[in-house]
DNA sequence: TATACTTATGTTAATATTTTACACCATAGA
DNA sequence: TCTATGGTGTAAAATATTAACATAAGTATA
């Protein structure tokens, strides 16, 4: 029955942002790659994805706000790399920013438990019917929309966290990642030494650039994920740390 | 200057959902298409377009969330109408939902401080960059979104709220608001027993509804802003309860 | 149960698009 | 002025997509 075909083929489509025919034949050896692609075609009739070259997309993994975010390209790499440190049944923390709302799109619709500061990043979790979100309340900033204060410190100090993704403004070797407020530094700062194992996602245009509040070491994160890779130097330091460095491509 | 090109050339991909190569060179004859292709790639990695066959589509035309809000006229009378409720230096609550959203549209950028349960109004407010905008913290509700559980009540027990505007799923003289869900309802009853002065927005749309869980009753709300008149009865127990009806339109 | 009919699927050739690679030109900084 | 950078053009090469037809598998009707 074609239906079975079709039904498991939306869910691998809704789980990323781009299927390729290749993966497509992959998960169904025994169909020709034309009846794929008339799949594909079906699902775009569905609204449910759109045809492109190679493959598909999925519509809800396409993120809505169309706020041009910097150095994109890199920041899919990296949120790719980052999917395979998500566990379900455990209590995972977001950050806000551009990054990690690249992140959201990859990330299947699986039971996870988010908490998160950034209100954009919980209405993309919340796209995903099988995630529990949490967000933190607090005072909202105007600029870079994450949330802080002594609401928010005490809001995260009740809860437990397992995994946080934090992404830095800015990283060199003296000042490891740091950020431009003292706010989100304190907020960071809290997650940073609640969590069991803090993933750092940043992308090379921080490196070299230090802001004024140092909110993790090098030796506070247990993995970094990049695009780049660092300065020989730092590179050293951070293997030396026990850091496992990703290095996205 | 191609920088100029590539404006005019995004300004036509936002308009409509689908451009195809073809339209883009009858647009610039005098770039070769290889260069429009360029810039679609550009464009893609800005996250403004996709690539497809033929062309490109825009981002901002097919997100999921484009939500067509419903009965949007009547909401944006109410909006209207609410705006001279509004008070700089006291703490006003907007609830969850699109009326809500659209209320932001209407509220001039004066120097209130904000609380709310729904992640899009907070992100709506925080244009105001006079506003100081507080955002309850808890479990967000994927449908809805809006944010409930036991966090966000005790979040809300914490502040004080002068000025709170509310809106119902459902409105009837016997029942009152009533809303769908437990959590919303839990959530809306501490906010409207916490304001002095509860504003009640509702569309005629909600008249005669009646859903399982009241958060309020007639005599609760200080103000009912509408786009119709009520029925006579209906009317008539408003007016006896002290309540201050008022029927944009 | 047999028959016709619809629908899903496979195969391959034809077609169209996309990419690649390289050359060229303009501009800006040394 | 020289050199580097980045935008652009051209055409061939690689690749993907479509179209067309053939076949199988269900489905409905007599």
């Amino acid at each position: 029955m074609f239906k079975a075909r079709r039904d498991a083929l939306r869910e691998l489509i809704l789980s990323k942002p781009f299927v390729s025919f290749e993966e497509m034949s992959e998960m169904f050896p025994d169909v020709s790659e034309m009846t794929l692609r008339r799949d594909v075609e079906y699902f775009e009739n569905e609204g449910v994805a759109i045809k492109v070259r190679g493959g598909c997309r999925s519509i809800v993994r396409l993120s809505s706000d169309s706020d041009d975010i910097v150095n994109l390209p890199a920041k899919k790499l990296i949120a790719e790399a980052a999917v395979p440190f998500l566990e379900t049944g455990r209590s995972i923390f977001i950050d806000s920013g551009s990054t990690m709302r690249t992140l959201c799109g990859y990330i299947p619709d699986k039971r996870y438990s988010f908490t998160t500061t950034d209100p954009r990043v919980a209405l993309e979790l919340c796209k995903n019917a099988n995630a529990s979100v949490n967000i933190v309340g607090g005072r909202m900033e105007g600029v870079n929309h994450t949330v802080t204060g002594l609401q928010a410190s005490r809001f995260l100090s009740d809860i437990n966290i397992d995994t946080a993704f934090l992404t830095p403004t800015g990283f060199d070797e003296d000042n490891g990642f740091t950020v431009a407020s003292f706010n989100e530094c304190e907020l960071k700062r809290i997650v940073a030494e609640k969590a069991k194992c803090v993933v750092m996602l940043m992308d090379s245009s921080k490196f070299g650039r230090s802001l004024p509040y140092t909110f993790c070491t090098v030796e506070g994160a247990d993995v970094i994920i990049t695009d780049a890779e660092p300065e020989t130097a730092v590179k050293r330091k951070m293997l030396l740390s026990g850091v496992q460095l990703i290095c996205a491509r």
